[in-house]
DNA sequence: ACAAAAGTGTTTGTAATACACCCATGA
DNA sequence: TCATGGGTGTATTACAAACACTTTTGT
């Protein structure tokens, strides 16, 4: 039997919202193979971190982004998956505020960008079936919890994360039955603050309340839209 | 920066349905560490197979069972998590139909055993952690899709699906609205042949239509019970 | 005839859906 | 005053839940 050689690396699918879009963060690669070529952020794990620590340094030298919000997604393994030889490959699955720092590159990326989720680029390694896998992830978790808390600002107003879930789940969505069902489930804590979009009635903001927020998560709450 | 000497290994988490009772397929280890402790099935990656096929053929050559359902379940990489030094885990889920061949101990394995979900010796490495995992997906796979197909007989009476979700959830479930509900996802196919156990009135066997079921699987059904 | 499991409908409550107008502000 | 987005209630429908007796067989 031969020695195991396999190398193992991580990578990391992040999401952000940002005023109807949501959006993935990619790099481009500043070496070879795919040198100059969009790949999704990641790298080879340090022999005594482990995984989430691997991604979250990964982030932060590539892309500069700090995490808030990481699950792991999918092992991919096939034997031809990377040109390099074996590689297996930890993808995970984050999201972020993209407003609250600064994306720049740095180590193995030579840019750094977020691309709408409908104008993807090409993209390295069989990172585009990481993707769409994550993109399926990402729209079924929306129907089963109430995301938003990682993607939204702290304060917003509801017409927010009403565009989230549509955006998300690419079709519209009933205005009243959407904040009937959300105000229901007790997880918003409406503000005295009003925020006026330029022209219309100025909104109200809410901001996620997060004892009852994590206590619906962990319950597993199912929330058909 | 230090070369990377990380092993992979891929281990498998199988399930088993018979007469009432969800078991586990474990092995009791041959050699260091762990000598004669129980352990879930698996072992090294090789070079050039893909994960699902180390992990078929691991759970081939330990304990001679051949699976007919296989997900990924999580991967494990905690840096302490093998005495050994640095082992990242692969762990899929698998269901099986316990008596359609004979479990037999070989290379690695000093013993095969089935074991009640409810009576687990003590386990070997973080296999406690992964076994509880794979139960709780075990039991949110059932509530989210018509499950059975792999664990049942291909032609079984009602009351053993009856029996499988109630054993599987914990608690007993109402026959009329179970029938009702599976009956109407149009599943079945109530076949012309009847089975006796003994006592009672003989049950109407029926087979799982598979167009209809893994339509329903890729369409993501939600079923609650 | 009785014990044991199989088979079968109806009612009630609850949650999802469909639907349209008024309100508060800035230009 | 008009354009723009914010905010709100009711009626209908569909599905989940609760509930108990009859049927068929073996002993």
């Amino acid at each position: 039997m031969s020695k195991q050689s396999i190398k193992l690396t991580v990578d990391a699918v992040v999401f952000g919202y940002e005023e109807g879009n949501i959006s993935v963060l990619l790099i481009k690669r500043k070496y070879e193979p795919f040198k100059n070529k969009w790949a999704i952020p990641g790298g080879f794990v340090l022999n005594d971190e482990s995984l989430e620590e691997a991604v979250e340094r990964e982030l932060q030298e590539e892309t500069g982004v700090k995490i808030n919000y990481l699950e792991q997604l999918y092992t991919f393994g096939e034997p031809s998956r990377d040109p390099r030889g074996r590689v297996v490959s930890i993808a995970y699955f984050g999201l972020v505020r993209p407003n609250t720092f600064k994306i720049f590159a740095s180590t193995d990326a030579a840019e750094v960008a977020w691309f709408n989720i409908n104008e993807l680029p090409q993209l390295s390694f069989d990172h585009k079936e990481i993707l769409e896998i994550a993109i399926k992830r990402l729209q079924g978790k929306i129907t089963y919890e109430p995301l938003g808390f990682e993607l939204l600002d702290k304060k917003f107003p509801f017409s927010d994360l009403e565009k989230l879930y549509s955006t998300l789940l690419g079709r519209g969505i009933d205005r009243r039955n959407f904040r009937k069902k959300i105000i229901g489930l007790n997880v918003l804590d409406e503000l005295n603050e009003k925020v006026s979009k330029g022209s219309g009635r100025p909104a109200n903001l809410f901001q996620f309340n997060q004892k009852r927020y994590f206590q619906l998560k962990k319950e597993g709450i199912i929330f058909e839209i």
